[in-house]
DNA sequence: CATATGACGACAA
DNA sequence: ATTGTCGCCATAT
């Protein structure tokens, strides 16, 4: 059987491959949808650990403050930024604007996730 | 068991 | 806007 840490990243993987295109969500935001509330580290923890990077469009997630969490001028920060100005975010100065950009998801598809923690 | 480490986050100067 | 500190929490050593 699959480990748990295995099921952890897995279902942090399968929150940020909701994330639409054109759209960006922080690692805070991503853990809290996946299930862990102040996971933030662990979906970056799960984002080193990612085994194929052609399968989850790990680009869609950046810091809370709507920075890319590489630094500027790295190689990883350029394939990252070119992927997201390819779906059209617009990227200044190595920041997006959340209040444009973040991803919202709707009550439906906040319900079709298990381990969502709403309120009975 | 004790520390160190992170593709983080919130907040105070 | 920048920088530093502290909280967070699974892994690694």
């Amino acid at each position: 059987m699959k480990s748990a840490i295995a099921k952890r990243n897995h279902r942090i993987w399968a929150t940020i491959c909701d994330i639409p295109a054109g759209s960006v969500a922080s690692y805070g935001q991503i853990a809290e949808i996946a299930g862990f509330p102040r996971g933030a580290r662990q979906v970056a923890y799960a984002l080193r650990k990612l085994p194929d990077r052609q399968s989850v469009p790990w680009y869609r997630v950046i810091t809370s403050s709507g920075r890319i969490a590489f630094d500027i001028g790295t190689p990883a920060f350029e394939r990252q930024s070119k992927r997201l100005s390819q779906e059209g975010v617009v990227i200044l100065n190595g920041r997006v604007d959340m209040a444009i950009y973040r991803w919202q998801p709707d009550l439906d598809e906040l319900l079709w996730k298990p381990g969502v923690a709403w309120d009975h």
